[in-house]
DNA sequence: ATCGTTTCGCAGTGACCACTACAAATGACT
DNA sequence: AGTCATTTGTAGTGGTCACTGCGAAACGAT
């Protein structure tokens, strides 16, 4: 029948307790707790707070990018264009989760925190050259447009996180990213 | 000759402690040492860890209020030159640390813990009402226009901190609140 | 049957944390 | 002199944490 856990199961099981609890609130016991698992098997498969810490944030990277991607499909003209496409779907109840995890990553990566502060950055300028994947022009004007959206898209949804969804609805009307109606 | 220590010096030196090693390296141990004071005299002035954090997040928010300010004198029409007003002076370097603390701040308020959840959206919304007095107009309009200018500021500055000042840069270049000459 | 991998239990280390109880100084003020 | 606020010492509580050692199972594969 197999082993009862491989250590995919335990990653994808570190990854939802993050959503739910928070990455302060992910440890070896509280998750091994979550799993109904001894915690030294948690261990056994990632041997410092390190290691599992790191592959957490590469799954909320790619749980981020995931989400952009489902919004993008056709390439855009600038930053602009590109933050209307992905705002939609990103200003959803359902995505806030995920951005409240990469704020809290960003967080302990701003206040120097290893090994959010070597890990962070990594995804960021990972999402600026994915997205420069979408925009036409020149190189150098993809990779700054992309730069452009990308603080766009994160301003607005910090501001979500923390000021509320309304606030940055408004917020974004004024930025021409979302139209009169509003969606959320 | 006075007591050795009121109140005020050691929030301010929680600050500087906080601005050091971030919120999370705050304690009533760490700061005592660094004051070099007993750690009892701190838990005398703050008696709990509540209290003291919630009076360092109003004096961080104060500090970045009077950053702002130092840069705004004349009304602005919209958030665009708000934006471009604020932006030379909070790009800098030595207004890094402060941001770096408000990023944490957020990050954990994004997490939902007490009492960053509580403490820092009243800081935000605090901004957009204060922003919004610089701003000409009617009243709701002068709202959403801070709110749109607060997004774009926080997304800037969690590119630099994330990002690094060259790409915070380019994206401001882009969008439209830095010219062609770079300042950093 | 054997060997390596996986899973668990038990027990513990050393460190840090917020917070407390109690006693005793020291200073300021009246 | 007396009263109160301030400051420190000593010593502790109870909790959480990452991490370790050791042994014993259960399991898969050969």
């Amino acid at each position: 029948m197999g082993y009862r856990h491989t250590k995919e199961e335990i990653l994808e099981g570190a990854l939802a307790a993050a959503f739910d609890e928070g990455l302060s609130q992910l440890t070896f016991g509280r998750l091994a707790k979550r799993l109904g698992v001894s915690d030294r098997i948690v261990v056994y498969y990632f041997p410092t707070k390190d290691d599992l810490i790191s592959e957490v944030l590469v799954g909320v990277g790619m749980r981020l990018q995931a989400t952009l991607a489902a919004s993008l499909s056709e390439p855009v003209a600038d930053h602009a264009e590109l933050v209307r496409a992905v705002w939609p779907v990103l200003a959803r109840p359902d995505a806030d989760p995920v951005f409240a995890l990469f704020f809290e990553a960003g967080g302990l990566a701003a206040a120097g925190r290893e090994p959010y502060q070597a890990l962070v950055p990594m995804l960021v300028t990972g999402w600026i050259e994915w997205a420069g994947g979408f925009l036409r022009g020149p190189a150098s004007r993809r990779q700054s447009e992309a730069a452009a959206a990308i603080a766009m898209i994160d301003g607005l949804l910090l501001l979500r996180q923390l000021g509320g969804a309304e606030t940055a609805d408004t917020a974004a009307r004024r930025l021409g990213v979302l139209g009169r109606r509003s969606a959320t």
